[in-house]
DNA sequence: GCTTCTCCCATTGACGCCCATATGGTCCCA
DNA sequence: TGGGACCATATGGGCGTCAATGGGAGAAGC
């Protein structure tokens, strides 16, 4: 199974790191990928995370639309100007820096959120609040599995 | 018989594992499936389960859609990010993980409900209760053999 | 110099795989 | 038809392995 799935919340240590997930860390040395690539989600205060290759994918949709479009310009912005680059320790743990921090409201801990092509960093209240009313809006608008 | 069908209680033992009613593992292993996929069900307070498959259907039910619009990232959040695949042990059983006692309630026992083409993962008396309601939607509707 | 970031090792707790037991049902045969 | 052997399922527990976490020491930068 290559894609990122599930979450889980991980605690960060008193210098600053945290540990990505086992299943997370599987996909990305499937996949080869030594360093990965953050910048801060379109639409939710979390950060993305995944391969160079994430590039490629979002450079694609952008290319797609106006490329003077104020949605073409933003992402851009955010992905090619917002982004860093990190990389794991032996231990497969990440260094929680201020960029993180700032923009997702993180302190203790990280809830890691597989998106499929790649996975966000959230801060675990945030996380809950967003899965609540991702599902209750999807309640109303009555649409169902199938 | 390749679909899941009717109901079963099981107990969580010690260490936190379910057996699957092995009726349910039969039509898995039908359907050569080994891993198990597991996700919050929007309308339930339930977990629902089953093959792969599952997922696929979701995805190019996303994939229909506007990739960076509001309702598929909150679909994704609920689908990737809300859901996990399980594999069961060699004794048929899974582990009953935070993940779904919190939005089950589920703490001893589990019931199994058989919905088809998947499963459900329930607390008794919320089956129980869930089922008394539909009966009386039933009759309030005018009851009709389908 | 001191701070900050790596790499390395230790601990602990969870999870996986294995084997053992109980309980209930079915089949066979006298 | 009744008894008993056999089987399958559900359940309980031991034990090894691995992941998550904590801390120390060396290297690099300010």
């Amino acid at each position: 199974m290559n894609r990122f799935l599930s979450h889980a919340t991980n605690r960060i240590d008193a210098k600053g790191r945290v540990s990505v997930p086992s299943a997370f860390r599987a996909v990305l040395s499937d996949g080869g990928v030594r360093e990965l690539y953050c910048f801060q989600d379109f639409v939710f205060p979390a950060i993305s995370v995944g391969g160079p290759e994430l590039l490629d994918r979002f450079e694609k949709q952008m290319a797609a639309e106006d490329p003077f479009s104020d949605a073409a310009n933003q992402m851009s912005l955010l992905v090619h100007g917002g982004g860093v680059f990190v990389k794991l320790d032996p231990e497969g743990r990440l260094m929680v820096t201020d960029f993180i921090r700032d923009f997702t409201g993180i302190s203790t801990d990280v809830t890691f959120v597989g998106r499929g092509d790649h996975f966000q960093l959230w801060e675990p209240q945030a996380f809950a609040r967003a899965q609540a009313e991702a599902r209750e809006g999807r309640k109303q608008r009555g649409l169902r599995p199938e």
